[in-house]
DNA sequence: GGAATAACGATATTTAATTATCGATATATT
DNA sequence: AATATATCGATAATTAAATATCGTTATTCC
């Protein structure tokens, strides 16, 4: 129950998707074992077990955990129990579908404005949004504060874009583009490459590289067993 | 120069980072040293050179590596010098902006079939491709064999999608839908997990968590200098 | 009510990844 | 030509993460 201390980033990274299976739940399940979890996600129990406790979660023996009680420790560790701002610059495809995506708010988060330098879609409602002109993207953001700032232009454009956020206040960087942004020490950017991904991918077409998250040998046969 | 027997999934996601530095380098430089690419890159120099020494990579005293030819090691290594195939399923805002994304072509795929069960898409052109009714996404398929199948619909269709596609003999699956997918353990499913990532972008507004790629002390002043 | 057991939680081990150290090398400088 | 030095590449040390082991607990079944 009491506040985690540190959660490493591989643990932090895997909190949502227990969210996300308890939540395909059914509505009459009161406990849910670390065994269960792990065989249905493709995980190590063990690892299971530690990633909750690393939220506060207890559970009992021969039950598992109450799943309630569960969902409730980690969506309130995973935003904090407040909701976060966010300002996304490039309203091109990919900026479109993120501010049309209505898992954010899920997660915590709210896009309060949106920019681009385009001439032809300033002033224009895209996504709902009404989009903003680049002259705003200052003084817009002194007075709404935004926690994140959103990146979605073109590579070449980033680093200017991302200059500018950080003139303007934004001290969390979300970086669509494939280039690596510099910024100041306190500034902190997170890459979201695709280009990472796709690496991953042509492995495992190509030969048997590992995967990212390897399937222990006991769970395989567990997972073979549902289709 | 030799075939490199087993790159780490960590190395490998950095490989693309690699060639985006070196395709922002100056058309006239001859060498690049693993300290400069780190520096720029907020990596450890160490770790820049095991990454590089991965491909096959070897490089001069005092010089460093030819720019040229580390390009021609890395783009050769991730791709595997063949181009791959894929397909999509939900043609939605994420969908199409996958499918207009030249990027991929760059890293060796190519889209060749995008599919969706909304009868008022089904027929249209969307980002230049016809969209395919589900019906279509077996034979097609059987006859294109596309290497991956990239999953963009809503997250209680996807286990379903999954399905059809292991069924129409994909192996390979790039899952954008916020759920875990079971499969045939000779069946991979990459998971682009946007929750994640907000996981790890929350805990860096609240607190000071430690970030996936840390940076060490003595590249921290000189990305300071950068701006 | 008592034995069998499924699951937890703590600790220990193993494995993967990062970072440090240092001798060797080849270039630039004097 | 000799010397100073930046960088490589190999090895060692450290740190982080995943997995194994096992005693404890509380429920279920008899
Ligand atoms: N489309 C994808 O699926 C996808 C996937 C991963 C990464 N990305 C990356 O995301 C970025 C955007 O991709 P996209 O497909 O949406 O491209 P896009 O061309 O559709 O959109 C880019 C938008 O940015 C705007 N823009 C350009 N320069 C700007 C500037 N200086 N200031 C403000 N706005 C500016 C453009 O007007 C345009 O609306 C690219 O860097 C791309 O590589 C895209
Ligand atoms: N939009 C984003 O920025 C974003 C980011 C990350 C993840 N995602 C995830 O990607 C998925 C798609 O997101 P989106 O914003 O494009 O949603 P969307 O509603 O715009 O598009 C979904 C598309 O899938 C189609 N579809 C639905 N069921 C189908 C089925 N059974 N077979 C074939 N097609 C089907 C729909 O007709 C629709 O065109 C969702 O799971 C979402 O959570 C979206």
């Amino acid at each position: 129950m009491l506040p985690p201390h540190l959660v490493s980033p591989r643990t932090l990274q895997r909190l949502p998707l227990y969210v996300s299976y308890l939540h395909s739940l059914p509505k009459d399940a009161l406990y849910i074992s670390s065994t269960e979890i792990a065989a249905q996600l493709g995980l190590h129990p063990v690892q299971v077990r530690k990633d909750l406790a690393a939220v506060g979660a207890q559970g009992r023996p021969r039950l598992g955990f109450e799943v309630q009680t569960l969902l409730r420790l980690l969506t309130t560790y995973l935003n904090g129990g407040t909701q976060h701002s966010a300002v996304l610059v490039g309203m091109g495809h990919l900026g479109r579908a993120l501010a049309a995506h209505l898992g954010f708010a899920h997660y915590g988060f709210t896009i309060q404005a949106v920019f681009d330098n385009d001439q032809n879609l300033v002033g224009s409602r895209l996504a709902g949004y009404e989009v903003q002109k680049m002259e705003n993207l200052v003084p817009l953001c002194q007075t709404l504060k935004p926690a994140v700032g959103i990146i979605t232009v073109p590579a070449e454009e980033a680093q200017g874009v991302c200059d500018l956020l950080v003139q303007a206040g934004v001290r969390v960087i979300w970086n669509f583009a494939p280039t690596h942004l510099a910024v100041p020490k306190d500034v902190t950017v997170q890459d979201e490459d695709i280009a990472a991904s796709l690496a991953l991918i042509t492995k495992q077409i190509l030969g048997q590289q590992p995967s990212l998250v390897p399937i222990s040998r006991k769970e395989e046969s567990v997972r073979d067993g549902i289709l």
